[in-house]
DNA sequence: ACCTATTGATAATA
DNA sequence: TTATTATCAATAGGT
């Protein structure tokens, strides 16, 4: 439409691709509202001039017909992670892989592995706070085993004030009716009472 | 353009709306295409009718012409991370943290601190293992003790032949001519000898 | 930016 | 959806 046909290809004059660009590009955005207001359409329309310089329009919010676009065809969602979102888990994992690398050292030193590169003061100083380490463990372990005997104990007492008990039911028995075997008087109660679990 | 003007306005008879979509739509994607070509722009186009169906058309890939424009405008580019990768993150994070928290109640347990959930059989092995670890770094402090002094012995021992040669020397000259006063032999030097660091 | 001859697009219709 | 065609809109080339 015009004075005369125009082939199909790029315009070599640039005056004249640049005024062709300006009026078609305003005919194409036109157009493209047209249709989204006749029909009912969401459009999303970019462009570009040669030159770089942007030309947009779009019926809905351009990104929503964008995402939408991309759910339609069926491509992965394109998420809106900041490059500095992206960055902050990066530097959080670095700084987590750190962090084990640290505490797995200490707990090497602790273990008195890789003490090479340690010196006589840092030795010194490892040494006091395993033994701290080792005192504290063993006074926890003193404690659950007192704690221990002395349910233990307190169990044994019971069985034996039982015991007592039983013995002078068993002897008013026998006193009253004379029949049936006496003699053990508490064998079995007392292998039990004496017992002390083998893992302390 | 057609038989008549038309109303810049929704299309109310849905046939009408329909067939104008289809023409109009044709159109656009026609110019679309020509512009790109005729002024050598970069042009991207989505098109939704009203039930739902894609058009599209692109002169470059349509991500490409999008991420561009998104930069061109400033907003914040869009990351093609899979929800997938997203989980995977989240996922490796959850188990660094995990790890960090293990090793860290490992080293208080090493330490002799929490030990109220423990029995006695983790205790056993805890202090075993301590007790491993407190011999270790022991034996490594005795090593670097006794290089140390291995050192200093060969210091002081080439100190004396040092002093031996100096006393020999003096002697000579005290001998030929006879000036100067003597009589600290070596006070100095033995001084210096026998320092022990007193950090040992 | 404006003008206008000419071409291209499309509304109405089938 | 496609084809026809009368009519209008877009625009090429010139100022």
């Amino acid at each position: 439409m015009g004075r005369g046909k125009v082939e199909l290809k790029r315009i070599e004059n640039p005056t004249s691709r640049q005024v062709t660009f300006s009026k078609r590009r305003n005919g194409l955005l036109k157009k493209a509202f047209e249709l989204s207001i006749l029909c009912d359409a969401e459009v999303g329309l970019i462009i570009f001039s040669a030159t770089g310089k942007v030309y947009q329009y779009s019926s809905q919010d351009i990104n929503r017909t964008v995402s939408r676009y991309r759910s339609a065809v069926g491509l992965p969602q394109l998420y809106n992670c900041h490059s500095r979102t992206i960055e902050f888990w990066r530097a959080e994992l670095d700084s987590l892989k750190k962090t084990v690398d640290t505490l797995e050292a200490r707990i090497k030193h602790l273990n008195g592995e890789d003490l090479l590169n340690l010196g006589l003061r840092d030795l010194k100083q490892l040494e006091r706070q395993v033994k701290i380490g080792v005192d504290r463990i063993r006074s926890r372990k003193r404690c659950i085993i007192s704690e221990h005997i002395s349910l233990l104990k307190g169990k044994q007492r019971a069985l034996q004030h039982e015991n007592v008990y039983l013995q002078k039911k068993l002897h008013e028995v026998n006193t009253s009716s004379s029949s049936s075997a006496q003699g053990h008087t508490n064998g079995l109660t007392k292998s039990t009472v004496d017992h002390v679990p083998n893992y302390i």
